[in-house]
DNA sequence: TAAAAAAGAGCTGTATAATGCACTTTGCAG
DNA sequence: CTGCAAAGTGCATTATACAGCTCTTTTTTA
């Protein structure tokens, strides 16, 4: 995934599952200014906040082998 | 994934690779300081520098739904 | 369509990620 | 052993992520 899409996958998550960006801040514990600057495509997240926010939202943040072929 | 555990893959996938720290942060454009810190389990790397290295290493950062079943 | 809620933006301070440089330690080959 | 290469550490600087506060804009809903 890309930079954008990991960020999008976020937004559209946190959506479907009914959450406002205060409720998510305050059940993640990042602070409503870094999600709202997040959401809006400016910023480069630490592992850190993007694990937090990942996993109020029921998601996890992996590492995998990219295959040759589109494993689409 | 827990935050030790994506350092750890990087690493190994570095070691499997034969590369060392200095290739790496060359081809990916990631400082030598910045690489040998995170694989020394010291810091919390951004998106932008974790992708810029999983993406030399053949890797990529994704979001997965966690489920409910371990998926092992 | 007016009120309320949610989202976005400016301003700003603090913490720390990213980086380079020089030096030490470790691991391996000769 | 000895020497070289890779890995790890201390110090210092710069850039920026994180955060709160307040205000504006957009969206919802009553």
């Amino acid at each position: 995934m890309h930079f954008a899409e990991i960020i999008k996958t976020l937004k559209e998550r946190r959506e479907v599952l009914n959450v406002t960006q205060e409720n998510l801040a305050e059940l993640s514990g990042v602070g409503l200014r870094t999600l709202k600057q997040l959401e809006g495509g400016k910023g480069n997240p630490t592992l850190l906040t993007l694990q937090k926010l990942a996993e109020v939202l029921g998601m996890e943040v992996c590492l995998k082998i990219r295959t040759i072929t589109s494993d689409k």
